[in-house]
DNA sequence: CACACAACCTGTCAGC
DNA sequence: TGCTGACAGGTTGTGT
């Protein structure tokens, strides 16, 4: 899916073109997502002004004017577009279509449908099921290399695993796990709860830069993943680890004398470098 | 409680 | 060209 970096700039194109705006018409066509979209969705969000949108961990918010709250996922597949044409017939794979008092439509379009779309109120959203077990968002003050290792504590697993756990910490995905712990020069195998300090710090230090770096290059661009406004994003290409199986491995001290290696943990592929990854 | 694994559903790509 | 199988950004339920 879209990971933290990817969800962060949809909500923000979203919200560039949605807030302030009235939905004049929103349509379900397809409501079987990984959870059913509720049967009052289109009648509850019809006539409401978007005030807000914004995000918790892969969670996208819409906060609407009258307490009610959107609660979007695009698990794997999912993109929320503004559509070029609004005139233009439905695509395959839209499933939910959202007009505006101005004209404008965005599809929630997800071939895989593994994504959801639900309501919940200001209310009862900080104790929402999906949303009330989520570690720390990892770009907040909250998230610290002392945090961290409180939360790994115990946990004999590989690492890998451990930073997947929304958990543990809200919002990593398979990518920038890989590429985090690449950069940190931690190894994927290391038992979760048997991190020292120091590499904790790098650790924390890492996932914080390449979340950032990512965002603020507009997400990443794989098969399916298109940003609020068509445009492709641009981190792909500064992958160093992720999806680079048999290439010479970049850093300082590998100096391209080792490959990275491509293994399988918990059924997920893992990137690393089994020599400066330790 | 922690962990591994299968399942959810569809599309794409490599290999034959 | 067509078929088959492996694999894909995530999450959840089940079983050990």
């Amino acid at each position: 899916m879209p990971e933290l970096p990817e969800v962060e700039t949809v909500c923000r194109g979203l919200a560039q073109r949605l807030v302030g705006r009235r939905l004049r018409r929103v349509e379900v066509r397809r409501a079987d997502l990984r959870q059913p979209v509720p049967p009052d969705f289109a009648a509850r969000l019809t006539g409401r002004r978007v005030l807000a949108i914004d995000r918790r961990a892969k969670y996208m918010l819409w906060h609407l004017d009258d307490e009610a709250v959107v609660l979007g996922h695009l698990g794997m597949s999912g993109r929320l577009a503004v559509k070029a044409d609004p005139a233009a017939p439905p695509a395959t794979h839209d499933h939910v279509r959202f007009e505006t008092d101005d004209e404008l439509v965005v599809v929630y379009n997800d071939p895989r449908r593994f994504g959801l779309l639900l309501l919940a109120t200001e209310a009862t959203l900080a104790g929402h099921p999906l949303l009330r077990e989520l570690g720390p968002e990892p770009l907040s003050a909250a998230f610290t290399a002392a945090s961290l290792r409180e939360r790994l504590g115990g946990r004999r697993g590989p690492l890998k695993a451990a930073l997947l756990d929304q958990t543990v910490v809200a919002g990593l995905g398979n990518i920038y796990v890989c590429e985090a712990l690449y950069r940190a020069h931690v190894s994927p195998l290391r038992p979760a709860g048997a991190l020292s300090a120091a590499e904790a710090r790098r650790l924390v230090t890492e996932i914080k830069a390449v979340l950032s770096t990512a965002i603020a290059a507009g997400g990443s661009t794989l098969r399916d993943y298109v940003q609020a406004d068509g445009e492709l994003g641009g981190f792909q290409s500064q992958f160093v680890a992720y999806d680079r199986e048999g290439e010479a491995c970049q850093s300082r001290t590998c100096r391209g004398g080792q490959v990275i290696t491509r293994i399988v943990q918990s059924g997920r592929a893992t990137y690393y470098c089994p020599r400066c990854q330790k």
